[in-house]
DNA sequence: ATTATTTTTTAGATTAGTCTAAATTTATAC
DNA sequence: GTATAAATTTAGACTAATCTAAAAAATAAT
């Protein structure tokens, strides 16, 4: 059994390789792990031993087909719960990313099941982000961020990014949730901000915000 | 904030000093800990130190009040996710002990007061057993233990111990629930065995069921 | 292609929680 | 009331996860 932090590098590795596509570097993982790159090399060495993840010295890590299930399985946890936390318990969705990052690690063979049941099978989490099966089977809507979409161009909004607590507050408050429709209607090259459409609002918003909202193609 | 080896350790000195009513030895806390008696030596110097218990060398500890709050929201956690798991998850009772043992230690101020509302103010847990206020308040009903109850009485079952699954399942079997009433139809001087009646239904009992079984006097 | 810079790894130390074995204190027995 | 037994504490060591500082390897610059 993964140990607290074992599955929290494992995760971490997942979404910074993109689910398993690319490998990363000892100090991309140091960064997100907020800690030091040597602990990253200790904790790398056990992860590989496991074989959950494939090290060669000085080049960086890929995760393994195990790897990638097990992550998974972490994710799907990590998501049920907060859909619970807001389907049921009435957070926001701002509120919950926290104590899903605890909840995550709860190890119950039949708990994240009956939740899963629980909570009517839900495939996606408040922020639209898909839930993987319990076999670790994830089914990924096609999409591009939002600043990737051009001019005059519209989509639905599929998912926007959960761990930042204050992204979520605005984008609350300009009324971008996941299934609404949206509209570049202008695009500063500079900056790269834009105007976009949401309902009948017209917002502007920088790069930085845009980049963190999914949309279908 | 407390670890969760520490918060382990208060709510194991919460409980054997029976509510904070006597002082508990080292050996019986190695023993309740699975652990060994110098391990308990390090961790109550721990909790001496935060003030959550008092320590004199040789003779044993006891709780302080801040201890006993924050032995009682622990346990005010895990009665809440065991009613949780029961109620909402349709786990049987004596399924949800290892699993609130986990989701006892998960760390957030609105989490639980969310859970309490959303299970609708339980007073009491699965198995009987009352559940403290957020403040750590707990309102213990008056009880006896099954045994001491003499041949010839009756009273109402008010809890059962929480933590024995295979206790749990037979005391399932035959009908032993908070709220039945039940009679000692007949007493065994020489092993303190019993026969019980519960509803239409006479069982004998060993003196291990019966002590714990807690009943009104 | 040799030097300088950046990245990564190793070496050695630290903290929390645990252990065994030895020493100390308290309790019990005669 | 001294000897013996039992309980408890101390001393020293171990593991997981972390750190700093130094060494090694890879990359970039001239």
């Amino acid at each position: 059994m993964l140990s607290l932090t074992e599955e929290n590098y494992l995760k971490a590795i997942y979404h910074i390789s993109e689910g398993g596509t690319k490998s990363v570097l000892t100090n991309e993982l140091a960064e997100a792990m907020n800690t030091k790159a040597a602990s990253v090399t200790d904790m790398i060495k056990k992860l590989s031993l496991k074989d959950l993840i494939t090290y060669e010295k000085y080049y960086g890590v890929n995760v393994t087909n195990f790897g990638k299930t097990e992550a998974l399985l972490v994710i799907r946890k990590h998501r049920l719960w907060e859909t619970f936390l807001v389907e049921k318990l009435g957070f926001n969705w701002d509120e919950v990313h926290e104590v899903a990052e605890q909840l995550e690690h709860i190890h119950s063979g039949r708990l994240i099941d009956k939740l899963d049941e629980f909570l009517g099978f839900p495939k996606v989490d408040p922020h639209g982000d898909p839930i993987p099966d319990s076999k670790g089977k994830i089914k990924e809507q096609p999409h591009i961020p939002l600043d990737q979409l051009k001019e005059g161009y519209h989509g639905l909004i599929l998912a926007v990014k959960d761990s930042d607590s204050n992204l979520l507050k605005y984008l609350d408050k300009i009324g971008a949730k996941p299934g609404k429709k949206i509209k570049v209607t202008a695009k500063e090259e500079y900056d790269e901000s834009m105007e976009i459409q949401i309902g009948d609002k017209k917002i502007f918003i920088s790069k930085e915000v845009s980049r963190n909202i999914l949309v279908t193609q």
